[in-house]
DNA sequence: TCTTATACATAATTATCTTATGTATTCGTG
DNA sequence: CACGAATACATAAGATAATTATGTATAAGA
């Protein structure tokens, strides 16, 4: 498991790859798929998750579908079309950034 | 620049890093080394930077040389050896976090 | 002389995350 | 079939770390 320190500032990123990467998805389904993409180290909490699910849609940047399943309720995220270009945005925010600790740092990251 | 969310976390990482690799630093310098490492992308910020140096030292990561240039006093801050030790584990393990962070976000970074 | 750079530092505020708590359904297993 | 674990949503309190603002002072350069 990963500290936690540095991942803060990427929930947002990860949260638009994955839902750009696999279309609707529901809260819990993003926490299990990052937990596996991951390897079991980035475990995203339900307490940082969802509101951050809440900020994205009232920004427009994502939408939601309530599906019933049996007695169980599911919010489904999409992402809507500024939201997509948010995702491909914060990637190649987030991949600039890892070249530029590489100088800072002086490491090979690969 | 840099935006800045995905800096927190890391500046601790920076500091200890550039300690290692350039001896005894005192805070305006590591602001310059950083800036000029980074290309102009990452400005530590005062504020942030004097109370991390400060917290290094009560845990006894880094001692400090007070040297008096001219009417001014510069303070250098120098890695213990419990410092070379987190300064190092600190970078294995940023490089561990980018390595996830690829698999997660699915993109190659170099 | 006056602005910029050097050099330290702290306080108030903001943002984001963790931890704790809450509710409820469904699945798996002894 | 009972009961714990997993599924699935959500919010609130507290912690932490950063930004922004402010403060003091010297030195350099135009």
């Amino acid at each position: 498991m990963h500290s936690s320190e540095l991942l803060k500032g990427t929930l947002q990123t990860i949260v638009l790859k994955v839902l750009k990467d696999h279309g609707r998805m529901y809260g819990y389904e993003i926490t299990q798929r990052v937990k596996e993409l991951s390897d079991g180290r980035i475990l995203l909490t339900e307490g940082a998750l969802y509101p951050s699910l809440h900020k994205l849609e009232a920004e427009g940047l994502v939408k939601t579908e309530i599906v019933n399943i049996g007695k169980r309720i599911r919010k489904y995220y999409l992402l809507t079309s500024p939201g997509k270009i948010l995702a491909k945005d914060r990637v190649t925010e987030f991949v600039d950034f890892i070249s530029t600790m590489r100088s800072v740092l002086q490491v090979k990251m690969n």
